[in-house]
DNA sequence: CGACAAGCCTGGTAGC
DNA sequence: TGCTACCAGGCTTGTC
């Protein structure tokens, strides 16, 4: 699914692709997966005009058509697809833009968990919807992650998965985060030693980076997502429960 | 057939 | 009282 490694890579497949491109059309071909905006308005704002740059935050993407910024989040099934022949279009596509030229984009979600959406500005999103910090942002630091996690009696996976913190890491990043570094995922936040946040922010920053560039998970708990399981660093077994309403795998050998 | 998984929002409650 | 933490429920649908 969809965490931060994967929205930069669509982030970057939207750049190589569909910039600089006027658009033709904008076909909603399920009104479910649009956010605040509708069809109409959606279709209306960004015909005659081409995306010309395109960043992302967190899990979400956004593109920049001059008036208004297109906002893309890619839920648990999101994809992008781009192609000419229209026969090519996906089954589950929820909108395709449709650029002169005879190109097409389509945001396409089989389980509709994603949004497509307008927005005016994406920094007055982030700061809306209280987002915290890009892991990838090297703005980001050290200090800055000790201030955020002091006074937090949260377990660690909670607010590692809340998106207020550090946005971009969904259950299978956290999980992998924590394994790497040690720690058990109901430990305290605030209670971590100061080596024990330095090795969470690097060890994230890591795996995504890792992700990203699309290196082999070889010690990773990544693929082992099973009770039972063998601990790929200490032999210990694994083991799965819910934290923070997320299933969870851990070993409670190295993760203390 | 029902249970389940995912991300994220909403609304409610408990506790300091 | 106000803040924080935490939980359940809802959305969707392919897979087990």
């Amino acid at each position: 699914m969809p965490e931060l490694p994967e929205v930069e890579g669509y982030t970057r497949y939207f750049r190589e692709h569909a910039l600089h491109q006027p658009i033709a059309r904008v076909d909603v071909r399920d009104a479910r997966i649009l956010g605040e905006v509708r069809p109409e308005a959606l279709a209306r704002r960004l015909r005659g005009r081409t995306f010309t740059s395109v960043r992302r935050h967190g899990k979400h993407l956004f593109a920049d058509a001059g008036a208004a910024w297109l906002r893309l989040h890619f839920g648990m099934t999101g994809d992008l697809a781009y192609y000419r022949d229209p026969s090519d279009e996906p089954r589950f596509a929820r909108v395709v833009f449709g650029f002169e030229g005879g190109a097409h984009l389509a945001f396409e979600d089989m389980r509709l968990f994603g949004v497509v959406d307008l927005i005016d500005d994406p920094d007055a999103f982030i700061a809306s919807h209280r987002l915290g910090r890009d892991p990838l942002d090297p703005a980001f630091g050290l200090r800055e992650l000790r201030k955020l996690l002091a006074g937090r009696r949260g377990a660690i996976k909670a607010l590692l998965m809340s998106q207020e913190l550090v946005a971009g890491l969904g259950n299978l990043y956290v999980d992998e985060t924590l394994f790497q570094t040690g720690i058990h995922p109901l430990r305290t936040a605030d209670a971590l030693r100061d080596g024990e946040v330095r090795a969470l922010l690097a060890t994230m920053r890591r795996i995504l980076q890792a992700m990203i560039d699309g290196k082999p998970r070889r010690g990773w708990i990544f693929d082992r997502r099973e009770e039972g399981e063998r601990c790929p660093k200490c032999g210990g077994t694994l083991r799965r429960a819910t934290i923070a309403g997320r299933t969870t795998y851990w070993c409670p050998k190295h993760q203390r």
